[in-house]
RNA sequence: GCUUCUGUGGCUCAGUUGGUAGAGCAACGCAUUCGUAAUGCGUAGGUCGCCGGUUCGAGUCCGGCCAGGAGCUCCA
């Protein structure tokens, strides 16, 4: 008998050489029935692995990420080998599982199309119903290059030869498909129960444009049927809050096709720039910053101090102005730089934030852009802040506070990375590995968590980003803070310190919204539409039920209008349930409805768009009670459910 | 930029094996003045993304270009 210690702590007693599955069994049928691994020792088992010494067990079901990684990659596999069935020839990439599902990568001449996916499907669930056990075996290296080679599977041998010379390699094999991979498994094919294959497309062989592109097959799994239905609803629901189809519904803006990246605002999306200007704006001046503008067109020369003409010229567009050569700003810190040398300043000044709206443009590669998202121009809430050494961390601390302040007032939720020195870059190995320590530090002091992304830093200087989440789980680059020791001592800016003696000073760029295009469809998202009241671009509809209550209607209209609200009249001659069913579908937080009843009473009756109608109110208590979530920037349109 | 799919009136979509375009909504007109998600009747609106080719004849087949979607690469 050997002692297995459960993670409740508890011990039980089993016979050596009984499987994990045996375990779970005697513990519960419907454990045994949910579980997909186990953990041994801190090793992913599959639930056919014999127990021979004691050892502390974890029984995994699909709530645990590494159940469902190993559940998908297996999945993953079995692709793979229903492809290689029906396509022999077949040159096999990779298989990783993935946030939601899987892909396989795959080269061969066949080009893949929906109805092979559904072919690839139906084998698939062929080799579930066989039921083959995922066997693992191993190889020295060279022989294991030599196996590949003869299957002709170039992609493999590459793998195989990136790995070190005395490395073994470890194979599975299930029926007749056997894969190079590290594992870990599931016991047998057997265990993959609902499997959707979601579509096909390129991607290149490791990442690298340089390289052939493959066909890459990205599907789903999980162990039951309703699971997967339910993930594909919450897919469709997600669909449906998609910015690029509100924003058409809504009317906020448009994109042409004489203008690809290059986004009109419309009437009511202006409404919601404006407001977010202006509150930024607010904010700014609480926080100690002042506001410039610097051109959108600059000289050669400038670029070729900044830099910008070595390392980002592919991403600018150009322009000649008597016969001289100018570039369009891709972005705004060259031009805040000249604003800084227009004078000298004080060490006493420090630290200077400098805040500017900049619309920059970037020649972004066509297949890159999306809706509002990735865009040719956008708007940077930007700002340079200089500063002493001894200020550095002060500030980046501030601004991370300043940035999770105003994601908070959205309800974001945020990830952050720390992006390091890239291949393509200005500077010492010194002056970097000093910058993203000291964004390491402040971040860390912080305590907020953080991960590393390696080699994504801009190339004048590493930066934290602040990553937001759209509708369907992408993760968008929003705020930024940069350390760049670049532009200063390209520019020589200088200060003068108390010594008397001109220094350089420190300086970092960051934004908030990241660019007020991709903040607003992030926002569009979040909210699917229904903004919080003070960004609304219809904050109420006054609706009369007939002509005659006009005289009453437009009263109401008027009382709103004069407390500053937002309001639309719709005075047409149609009835009340169409009215009402066109501003639902406008997503009007607030409609008045005001007929016989009302006038007389000399009250509204509210229906709100989320929680339906809300009863009569006095005129006045309710513009009150608008106002204050305006002035107060709340974001729930609940009246009743609070 | 790459792989792949898509492109029909303002919007959402039909359009069968190629025989010179249809619906609903919206718009406009008339009637109706009607209490919380669509009142009825009528009118108008399209060089079927653009260019070229095959054909007696192309929205439908072929090629090129443009734009969009998904993904890759890249990025706020």
């Amino acid at each position: 008998m050997i002692k297995v210690t459960l993670k409740d702590g508890s011990v039980r007693e089993v016979e050596k050489g009984k499987s994990i599955k045996d375990v779970a069994k005697s513990i519960s049928q419907g454990l045994a029935k949910e579980a997909i691994i186990g953990i041994v020792n801190g090793e992913v088992k599959p639930l056919s692995f014999p127990l021979e010494k004691d050892c502390e067990l974890e029984i995994c079901n699909f709530e645990d990420e590494r159940a469902r990684e190993t559940f998908r990659h297996t999945t993953s596999h079995i692709m793979a080998q229903a492809v290689k069935k029906l396509f022999p020839d077949v040159k096999f990439g990779i298989g990783p599982a993935i946030e939601n599902g899987f892909y396989y990568d795959f080269d061969m001449e066949h080009r893949l199309s929906d109805e092979d996916l559904k072919k690839i499907e139906k084998e698939m669930n062929k080799i579930v119903s066989a039921n083959y056990p995922l066997e693992r075996f191993e190889m020295p290296r060279d022989v294991a290059i030599q196996y590949f080679e003869g299957l002709d599977q170039p992609y493999k041998v590459e793998l195989v030869q990136d790995l070190p010379e005395d490395a073994v390699i470890s194979f599975y094999k299930q029926g007749d498909f056997t894969d190079l991979c590290a594992g870990p498994h599931v016991a047998s094919t057997g265990a993959i129960k609902a499997i959707k294959l979601m579509s096909v497309a390129g991607a290149y062989w490791r990442g690298s444009e340089k390289n052939p592109m493959l066909q890459r097959i990205y599907g789903t799994c999980f162990p039951k049927k309703e699971m997967l239905d339910e993930y594909i609803e919450r897919l469709e629901e997600a669909k449906k809050r998609d910015h690029r189809k509100i924003g058409k519904e809504m009317d906020l803006f448009m994109l042409t096709d004489e203008g690809p990246g290059f986004p009109f605002f419309l009437p009511k999306g202006m409404i919601i720039r404006n407001e977010l200007e202006t509150f930024w704006r607010q904010e700014h001046k609480k926080h100690g910053y002042e506001e410039i503008k610097t051109p959108l067109i600059l000289n050669k020369q400038l670029w070729l101090t900044s830099g910008h003409w070595d390392h980002y010229k592919d991403n600018m567009y150009f322009t000649q102005i008597d016969e001289e050569d100018y570039a369009v700003k891709p972005m705004n810190c060259p031009g805040a730089m000249l604003a800084y040398k227009r004078k000298m300043y004080s060490y006493r000044d420090f630290p200077m934030r400098v805040a500017e709206m900049g619309q920059v443009h970037r020649h972004e590669l066509s297949g890159a852009l999306h809706g509002l998202m990735r865009v040719r121009t956008f708007t940077q809430d930007d700002a340079h802040i200089f500063m002493l050494p001894e200020q550095v961390n002060d500030e980046i601390v501030g601004v991370a506070k300043f940035i999770d302040d105003v994601y908070s007032l959205f309800g974001f939720k945020y990830h952050i990375e720390l992006s390091t020195r890239p291949e393509d870059s200005m500077g010492t190995d010194e002056e970097w590995a000093m910058a993203e320590d000291a964004l390491k530090n402040a971040i860390e002091s912080t305590g907020v968590p953080f991960v590393i992304n390696e080699g994504d830093g801009a190339f004048y200087g590493p930066k934290l980003d602040f990553h937001l989440e759209d509708s369907i789980g992408r993760t968008w680059q929003c705020g930024t803070i940069q350390l760049d020791l670049q532009m200063p001592q390209r520019f020589d800016l200088t200060y003068v310190g108390s010594d008397g003696e001109k220094h350089r000073p420190i300086m970092i760029h960051r934004v908030i919204f990241g660019s007020i295009e991709r903040f607003i469809g992030i926002l569009t998202e979040h909210f699917a539409g229904r903004f919080p009241l003070w960004l609304a671009p219809v904050q109420v509809k006054v609706m009369p039920i007939a002509e005659k209550y006009h005289p009453y209607a437009a009263s109401i209209v008027q009382k709103f209008e004069e407390a500053g609200i937002r309001v639309e009249y719709d005075d047409r001659n149609e009835k009340i349930g169409y009215k009402i069913r066109q501003a639902q579908l406008e997503k009007t937080p607030f409609m008045l409805v005001v007929g016989e009843k009302e006038e007389e009473s000399g009250k509204i009756s509210v229906r709100s768009g989320v929680e339906g109608e809300l009863g009569e109110y006095d005129v006045e208590d309710f513009i009150a009670i608008l106002r204050d979530r305006i002035d107060t920037k709340n974001v729930s349109l609940l009246i009743k459910g609070e």
